[in-house]
DNA sequence: CGTGGCGTTGAGGTCTTTCAACGAGAGTGG
DNA sequence: CCACTCTCGTTGAAAGACCTCAACGCCACG
């Protein structure tokens, strides 16, 4: 768990696209990435786009740990990242996954109250802080924008808390199964990604290794879900999942 | 659990102070709702005065349902309300405990995400959404203190998911009252209230009313706090309270 | 004085964890 | 090329933390 290093390079202002860590794909990246902040800034996108730095996070590095003062903030464009939070003996909580177009970092304290990993390799924009407070000072829009998905955020934190506090180890996979795949905009013939390992499910789900296998065995021997590779699910009963899930 | 039809009164807007339903406390509650909006709204303050309007809640009465429409967003400026999400069985969930000066119904979508409900008597500030939202546009103070609040309440929900995900029922408990008891910033003499019932506190925890009355004895018995009565607690023993909620 | 909600306590049950073993696959180095 | 090691994932058996069910006391309330 060392200190991301991950290569660092101003953003692409000439007319010439560098070929930068991202190798030949770094014009597509690029594109996604200005598709992304559009989505974040709106308007202030120009503006944005001046003070952004690209990172590349290789799978496993993290991206920086709970405590750390927080200098900047963070859109991911690709990959996933993981974000969570430990106790003093090792236990540990992830919080949530996040998936491209989801911005991190979003704290108005002195330094993060958590830690964030990459799970595979993965792409961010980065915003020094102070520049990117001193962009929402001009442009309401970005504010809102940014207190808009914090307010989303905050429902899907309440809607953990009552899997967490309140469902069983069943319900539990069987609603992260389900909202990986809405999440994914999966049909049900298109395989849904399943990128992080087994333990991760279990600190997500507040479960065990071993209590995740085994459910997400039943899931796929009862026919709810059928599995290509252990990375992968397709969902092949999505009443019964749903069903499953406990929804409310 | 009716909806509220609590007392509703336009701000006080001449100089003689109306007698509402506050009865002889109206003036004092009045002085109470300047303090804790100006804090929400500093400069915005009069015009956030103008659109206020002041409910009074009987314990046990629920505020607004999960799904309702969001019409309104309010400010707590005395007494407890309990925020939960329900599940179809009846499985609950409680979110969150609020204290006077807490931001209520911060929600960007069409309807509310949780219900909201009196543990006390409480009176509250409410915004017509439409209205305060207009307020938000033309303050950006505002809106960067609602920003901060809503960034708050996240890692506060993120320090609730890693209490229901991986801390153990003494855990729990410990942990609870030491919240309880920092929010209500009281000295190992000052008496915390806890004004919840036993079932609240279960569902806040995600354990049930019995573990936690035996959590609760246990604590007692072993010297760690003292109770003068059910509702009310002192922090006898600061360090081992805190050893035993992990902190983290 | 009966009734009902709240809180506590006891005994038994069960769901999840713990402990343990094993197979598959990737990376290493001789 | 082949041991060797390590991580990841799965499976089984046993243990345990918390839940469920039940009973009881207390207090407010009609």
């Amino acid at each position: 768990m060392r200190r991301a290093e991950g290569a660092v390079e101003p953003a692409e202002q000439g007319t010439a696209p560098r070929v930068g860590p991202c190798g030949v794909l770094c014009e597509d990246c690029r594109v996604r990435t200005i598709s992304v902040c559009r989505a974040l800034a709106g308007p202030a996108l120009d503006e944005l786009e001046a003070i952004t730095l690209r990172i590349r996070l290789p799978a496993g590095r993290n991206l920086f740990d709970e405590g750390d003062p927080a200098e900047s903030l963070f859109t991911l464009t690709e990959g996933m990242i993981k974000v969570f939070k430990m106790l003093p003996d090792g236990r540990r909580q992830i919080t949530g996954f996040l998936l491209p177009g989801d911005f991190l970092g979003l704290a108005f304290f002195r330094s993060y109250a958590y830690s964030a990993e990459a799970v595979t390799d993965a792409l961010l924009c980065r915003f020094p802080r102070d520049r990117f407070m001193a962009l929402l000072e001009r442009h309401p829009a970005l504010e809102k924008e940014l207190l808009s998905r914090a307010s989303s955020e905050l429902a899907a934190a309440q809607e953990q808390m009552l899997l967490l506090g309140r469902k069983s180890a069943r319900e539990r996979v069987a609603s992260f199964l389900l909202g990986l795949a809405r999440r994914q905009g999966a049909g049900s013939t298109k395989p849904v990604a399943l990128p992080m390992s087994r333990w991760d499910i279990a600190d997500y789900l507040g479960l065990t290794v071993e209590t995740v296998s085994r459910e997400i065995q039943a899931a796929k021997a009862s026919g709810v879900i059928a599995m290509p590779d252990r990375h992968h699910f397709l969902v092949v009963d999505p009443r019964r999942l749903a069903a499953a899930a406990a929804l409310g």
